[in-house]
DNA sequence: CATTTGATGTTCT
DNA sequence: GAACATCAAATGC
């Protein structure tokens, strides 16, 4: 598809790619089908210096794909139970990427619906990193994909404007707590919610 | 409304 | 043995 975004583009600092991927259009192929959604919440891990990135402990067989070419897609399990999808960024042997948080069905609802019968609204089954893993069936058999011609790929999209976006620190860590790395549309009722000790921040302060 | 807790298992120390 | 880029239900106010 011509509207992919190209391996250039996830091959720079992963804050600026987290922050452009706001607007951009998660497309998601199984069984001859392919699901559409807005990412609207974004988290940049920035790679073995950053204390919260899984790349701290090296290349081992969990973060094989992390440390891949930009444009891979980086699936782990967390808490035993859950999956979470990240796009790799910078070149191979780096080891940063942008967590996809949430995003905004585009059409689908109640194929969604059926992979998450325990969403109370429809707000309510995308809008977390696992959630969305669950809702579009992402799984670590996507790990190591391609997000250029893989099942899991990344569509140009509509641009937000800075006015629009904000910051804050990311969610659920305890290293390097207070780096403001998360990005979402503050007008977006798809987001998760940000917990209320979190200062929100302006894109440009 | 906000905060706490149990579920669950892989990874790393 | 502890930590963990989470979720949903239960509890507190």
């Amino acid at each position: 598809m011509a509207d992919v975004l190209p391996t250039a583009f996830y091959d720079r600092d992963p804050a600026r790619v987290a922050r452009e991927l706001l607007g951009a259009v998660l497309a998601v192929t199984a069984r001859g089908r392919t699901l559409h959604a807005r990412i609207v919440e974004t988290e940049a891990y920035l790679g073995p210096h950053d204390p919260a990135c899984h790349a701290v402990v090296g290349r081992t067989a969990r973060t094989w794909h992390l440390h891949g070419p930009p444009a891979t897609c980086y699936v782990y399990r967390i808490y035993g139970l859950h999956w979470c999808m990240n796009a790799v960024t910078l070149p191979e042997g780096i080891g940063s990427a942008v967590l996809l948080r949430a995003v905004e069905p585009l059409d689908a609802l109640p194929a969604l619906r059926r992979r998450r019968p325990r969403a109370r609204r429809d707000l309510d089954l995308t809008n977390g990193p696992a959630k969305l893993c669950e809702a579009y069936a992402i799984t670590g058999d996507h790990d190591g994909s391609s997000l250029v011609d893989g099942p899991v790929r990344i569509l140009h999209g509509d641009a937000i404007a800075d006015a629009r976006v904000r910051r804050t620190p990311r969610i659920g860590i305890t290293r390097a707590a207070d780096w403001p790395l998360r990005f979402l549309v503050a007008d977006s009722p798809w987001v998760s919610r940000t917990p209320t000790r979190f200062p929100v921040l302006p894109l440009d302060p």
